[in-house]
DNA sequence: ATGTTCACTGGGCAGTCTGTTCAGTGATAC
DNA sequence: GTATCACTGAACAGACTGCCCAGTGAACAT
């Protein structure tokens, strides 16, 4: 569960050059390929690394627009609005939060005004009491995971 | 900027099983390999896809804390704000958003004790006017781009 | 001190994949 | 009718992967 400085380079190396393989790591990092093998192994079923999915960027794709929903559900109705926030595609992510029934869920549209039929579609259940919504003007830290992974391979040392 | 149903069906496929090589994607789809590749760096360059950088578990990095703060930014601030921010390694992200100077920030922390002391160092900073936090306890959707993806494909066709 | 366990090293092997190139084909656009 | 484009199927050398092994050194328990 905690990494050490070894597993900490491997992961920042791995993120910096997703394409780099175990051999040519091996030769950067100055350790035997089987020992870059092992750890990888290990970080993976540890599940510290999830996977190696393609970062697919929403924008590319014709959804320029990002927008966080608040969302106040009516107790006990949990489930179900979860499960007809599944169905949205563009719900990119939901989360429950601290708070009476609150849910945070992020959004992609088209435009501005597609925006306004993805909400409608979200909160066009019944079971969500109140919405309200912030539209996502810049990103200016990205999502990221570098810097806690050199923290955590610091602290471990 | 627009994705066919086989740029779409490369996507999934690649997020369902990231290990999968070109060869064996282009076996799959019922397609030449070249053709499987000419799509992957068209998608690549287009910016469609970001990259395959490892997906890591704040969790298993030993952050089971999850939280969002919302902070009210004083007028004219904003940059120094967001470079203050970049240097926390536990800010995972961070998003501006409509409304006055307002940002929207993505925490973990070791625990909901330690999440206080995160919160103090994002906050410990003038030019926060005010602060509100909200802390993560269920993900019933984690972050996904598959079904998006999928109608993104849909639409084109 | 002795023995065990564990991680790492450095080597080797067969099998497979990648990057690249090429000619041929069909559809589409001009 | 012709140029353009994407796709196919094939080939090649080079590189990598998964897997195995024996040897070394350190940490740990006996």
């Amino acid at each position: 569960m905690a990494i050490d400085h070894l597993d900490g380079r491997i992961i920042v190396l791995l993120a910096r050059e997703p394409r780099i393989g175990v051999l040519e790591m091996s030769r950067r990092l100055g350790v035997a390929r089987g020992t870059v093998q092992a750890r990888l192994d290990r970080l993976q079923s540890n599940g510290v690394i999830r996977g190696f999915g393609p970062q697919v960027d929403p924008a590319a794709l014709g959804y320029p627009v990002t927008a966080f929903a608040t969302l106040q559900i009516r107790q006990g109705q949990g489930a179900d609005v979860r499960a007809h926030l599944a169905t949205v595609p563009e719900v990119l992510e939901l989360l429950t939060t601290t708070g009476s029934g609150d849910m945070l869920c992020r959004l992609v549209a088209r435009s501005n005004a597609d925006l306004q039929r993805v909400i409608d579609r979200v909160i066009g259940f019944d079971g969500i009491v109140r919405a309200s919504t912030a539209i996502v003007m810049e990103n200016p830290v990205p999502l990221r995971i570098i810097p806690l992974v050199e923290q955590a391979a610091a602290d471990s040392a």
